[in-house]
DNA sequence: ATGGCCCGTAGAACGGGA
């Protein structure tokens, strides 16, 4: 099976993306977030006719997610799950489901702003509990993915120009023990398993022609349960959708699992 | 050298993103 990840900054304005991506990549799974989207406008019916089922944890204007499943090979995601059972939030960056076996949380991490902020503070204790949440889930769910947009550029390699981004926010040493911390629950990150080019990122700044001079950071993740990573046979950075008129600032990451 | 865009809500700018 493959399952992708995708941080598609308003799915009002990227829709139409998403649909001619999974025509060209029907991955079994994809992980959505920044939907942008109240629940009632979550367009549930075009992404049917599509062939995908759906489950979303929508807002008004930020946050948002969704686990769409195409119905065909999977059928729809069951046990659907909304936030993290041990931290009330009302930001909707968390929804679970359970995808061919496969129990896929999906996550919009907070971005945090700047590091010393409000939304600092509030982006690490955020991860702290799911950290605390996540040991439960890997007791219950041997096969267990979390993928999203972490917000986290895990290493010096992940950035495009590392000096700059010197414990700036997404690159601070607190973020990235978290990202560490995460990997020490056993966790592995499935791009790196892998053979990857050099300066591969996620997402790239709108600004300045930040895609056309590569000046982008790797903060979009899949993290793998050992008995799902010991069966990833590639895990890729779809570069071609940022290429499109308005793009998301993110791209598709995607890892095929042996069945 | 600096800052440079995009989205939603609004019904003009502004908060927020990263």
């Amino acid at each position: 099976m493959r399952i992708a990840t995708w941080n598609v900054n308003s799915l009002n304005v990227r829709l139409q993306h998403v649909l001619d991506w999974l025509r060209a990549n029907p991955v079994d799974a994809l992980c959505l977030q920044e939907l942008k989207l109240p629940d009632d406008r979550f367009p549930a019916a075009d992404l049917a006719a599509a062939g995908y089922a759906a489950a979303w944890a929508g807002q008004p204007t930020y946050n948002g997610v969704a686990i769409l499943t195409r119905t065909e090979t999977v059928g729809p995601p069951l046990d659907v799950l909304r936030g993290n059972p041990r931290f009330e939030d009302p930001q909707q960056r968390l929804i679970t489901a359970t995808v061919a076996g496969v129990r896929l949380v999906c996550a919009y991490f907070p971005n945090g702003q700047s590091v010393g902020s409000d939304k600092y503070a509030y982006k690490l204790a955020w991860i702290d509990a799911l950290l605390g949440w996540l040991p439960e889930l890997q007791r219950a769910h041997p096969l267990l993915a979390l993928a999203g947009d972490y917000n986290i550029a895990p290493e010096d390699r992940d950035v495009h120009h590392p000096a700059a981004w010197a414990g700036q926010v997404l690159c601070s040493e607190p973020e990235r023990e978290r990202f560490r911390a995460l990997v020490a629950l056993g966790l592995i990150d499935a791009f790196r398993r892998f053979d990857q080019p050099d300066r591969l990122f996620s997402w790239w700044d709108y600004r300045a022609l930040g895609f056309r001079r590569n000046a982008g950071l790797r903060i979009d993740h899949l993290l793998l349960s050992p008995a799902l990573a010991e069966r990833a046979v590639s895990c890729t950075i779809d570069k071609a959708p940022r290429r499109l008129d308005k793009p998301s600032d993110h791209a598709p990451v995607v890892v095929e699992i042996a069945d």
